[in-house]
DNA sequence: CAAAAACGATACATTAATGTCTCACTTGAG
DNA sequence: CTCAAGTGAGACATTAATGTATCGTTTTTG
């Protein structure tokens, strides 16, 4: 039963190209999407059959395989300073499906909540790198949670378009959103 | 002859419309805009025939703003670190139109052109800022660039929520650039 | 006040994307 | 090999946005 499929499953494909595109052009159509996956556009359609449950799927997937690169990056003997060393590590390489979450996209009651959860616990880290005298007290904490999220989106990017490599990005975040640029 | 309108002139109350919904969604439709600035759809297209055209307006005016913005609150004398500062506090009240600058909306050559030079621009300015050991030599320039790019945006943002006040923004941003968060 | 310009509302054609459906073909399991 | 499931291609209806045009009304200007 092992080694069933060499290549992709279908749904990964299609997903793979939806985070791909839609984090970058949120406009983007199914057309462009099925193109991008190597699929045809009925394909598309049989898997997630409206353009809302294929972005559902995207969002679970995204929260799934960060929170997952998180948890085993991370365990609890670390200090809030090298979780967030960790967390960093681990989710910069999936900056596209982190942005996705990022940018909030559909107005979803149920997506929307799972979202807050992720951001609560960013909150907590926040709070903790606080108590470690990491962050001052006097930073709001929203501040510095969104400031997490565009540092990740960041260094993704600027390792997408050559101009960091990628073995330095997660240093250059992680030093930028401590000490800054100084 | 003064005194001529009360009211904000019809093309103002477009483009300010358009700013504001496009900044924050890439998508919005020509309806909305007119309905935000509180016009008839027909008035838009007399004033921007296509939406591209509206958009290059757009282009046109957010650069004319945040760049007088800029000009008018800097002068020669001041260190690189002063003008910095300068450029933050100008800036951020502006922050929707600087955002939408960064999103490089239309992939017009003309556009793009005058949004490079605005780039270079800042790219100067990281550049003696490096001179003055405000910012570490080892920082690559678009990645500074880019910081103050997200942190221009996320202060107008934060201020829009009422998370931060508005006086408190251009310090929280000037700080967090320079020193991170710690 | 009177002519001219600008406006709102509305109808209309056009275009592009969404979602449905069918049919012929490939592929994989038994 | 054979059958069933999945796939690609493409026709089709539907919907939403774009852009054009007309008409009666309001606003401005001289």
């Amino acid at each position: 039963m092992a080694l069933k499929s060499i290549r992709p499953k279908a749904w990964e494909a299609i997903v793979d190209a939806a985070i791909q595109l839609l984090a970058r052009n949120p406009g983007a159509s199914m057309n462009e999407i099925a193109m991008v996956a190597g699929v045809g556009r009925a394909t598309l359609y049989r898997h997630y059959s409206t353009r809302d449950e294929l972005i559902a799927a995207i969002f679970e997937q995204s929260i799934l395989e960060t929170d997952q690169a998180v948890m085993s990056s991370i365990n609890e003997r670390m200090t809030a300073f090298e979780q967030l060393d960790a967390m960093l590590r681990a989710v910069i390489p999936l900056g596209d499906r982190y942005h996705f979450l990022a940018t909030e996209f559909s107005t979803a009651e149920e997506l929307h909540q799972k979202y807050q959860k992720e951001l609560s616990w960013l909150a907590d880290l926040v709070h903790q790198l606080k108590l470690e005298r990491v962050i001052a007290q006097d930073v709001p904490i929203h501040w510095a949670v969104a400031q997490i999220d565009q540092i990740v989106w960041m260094a993704w990017r600027e390792v997408g378009e050559g101009r960091v490599a990628s073995a330095d990005a997660p240093n250059l975040a992680l030093r930028t959103f401590t000490r800054g640029l100084a």
